[in-house]
DNA sequence: TGGAAATTATAGTATTACTATCTATCACGC
DNA sequence: GCGTGATAGATAGTAATACTATAATTTCCA
């Protein structure tokens, strides 16, 4: 399967930095990665995310933040569901790399399983190599605003379009390891996807509705990859 | 534990028929089931969520479909969002009474385990009593919007006041039929909140992002039980 | 039947999510 | 150094949203 990285997304430069990763060029108007604004639109639009959420977060205050007007952001995103489409699947775009990383030249496949599901549910640890991105702040917007790139209307026709490939392409690529381990399980995919969510969800709980979960804060991140690790080889265990 | 139904939400009357379920009074202005106008509001509040989502879904609309105006819904409902957690609530109330229905008298903790699982992932049905809801549009708006009751910046606010007290003890109830399984496993009420949210999710990813799941069209209420009964039996086995 | 409560009609506000247009700036090749 | 084309800034405008306010009317029921 993808063992040898094969298919995987291509790291380039964001941020003025080393490294970026190729995400799909119907996610913007004009790619963000391409100029100056464009970057400020992303390290601020992450970081307004963040701080006020995504239903309160406008175009307008993006603007006022870094100093330029409404209309210049809507030349690089057409709307803020696409800006959060965008930063979303460069989130699992490098998500992905990252697994293919930690995971390539590893033999067995139990390892790396381990491997993935530790990626896939710790943090996102601050990358030298894009000083512009606050992967804390990311992490913290994905947990709380991912799900909403899909549960709205335009689901279908987006997914038409591509533009859930690279979410798609994780959860398959870490389900390959599921069946390599157990061909007989059924639910491969299913399972990645649940597990995937539910990392998010019980860091979201942990945080604000806390008698919903065992995991607690500070160690969120810790018990969040036991419990979803033994999860996952409790279930495809033969 | 629930086992004697004690702390159960009373069924008393929704819709003229004969069975509803206390609903948190900060939820609403004025109790929807007091009045025509309000059960019109719950009525077809339902189908037109169902019909455009809750982010195309404003009282206006609502209002002239069920011809009335905008500034009489909100006498029964602060916002649609309030009106969302009400149905939500209002849905997981029934969801516990549904459960502690099939499960009460059963002796074997597995058993009950099983049964509370089947309830949790198929579909409500259409109940005779509640003749003005539509309970298979009720529950299409639960997969698609219950998660944004919460995914939003007033949780902690909302939290506080109890709204979303029906949810969390439903799943605290399903999880002590897990302890009382196997005591020992640390994780039930997260593991009981993750297979709830996950059959929602893998019934919307079913329909529109299938390559997410291996839950398929038309069974995919079947095949999402079979999928997280295994998941949960095996999680929790000794 | 009278008075209170519920509902309707009408209007208004601030904000959102855009779209349009025009001008200023700036790098570039010649 | 000059023109050109692309980018960004300034400004304005629109339809819709999510309410709030107030007065008039209808309904309820004691």
């Amino acid at each position: 399967m993808s063992r040898a990285g094969a298919d995987v997304p291509v790291a380039t430069a964001l941020g003025g930095g080393r490294i970026t990763l190729q995400v799909d060029e119907k996610l913007f108007v004009k790619d963000p990665t391409s100029s100056a604004l464009g970057l400020n639109i992303i390290e601020h639009g992450i970081l307004l995310l963040d701080e006020i959420g995504y239903e309160d977060f406008t175009f307008r205050k993006l603007a006022e933040r870094i100093e330029t007007t409404e209309a210049s952001v809507y030349r690089y995103f057409r709307s803020k569901h696409l800006l959060l489409l965008y930063l979303t699947s460069y989130y699992w775009g490098w998500m992905e790399y990252r697994i293919d990383l930690a995971t390539r030249n590893i033999e067995s496949a139990e390892a790396r399983l381990r491997l993935a599901l530790r990626e896939l549910t710790q943090p996102i640890t601050n990358d030298e190599s894009t000083p512009r991105i606050d992967e804390a702040a990311l992490y913290r917007v994905l947990i709380s605003e991912s799900s909403k790139t899909y549960l709205q209307r335009g689901v279908d026709a987006e997914n038409r379009e591509g533009l859930f490939r690279s979410y798609k392409r994780l959860c398959r690529s870490v389900a390959d390891v599921i069946v390599e381990i157990n061909p007989a399980y059924e639910y491969p995919v299913a399972l990645v996807s649940t597990v995937v969510e539910s990392s998010h969800r019980q860091k979201y709980f942990a945080e604000h509705l806390p008698s919903l979960t065992e995991v607690k804060l500070p160690t969120a991140h810790r018990s969040t990859t036991a419990f979803l690790t033994e999860l996952v080889f409790q279930a495809i265990a033969r």
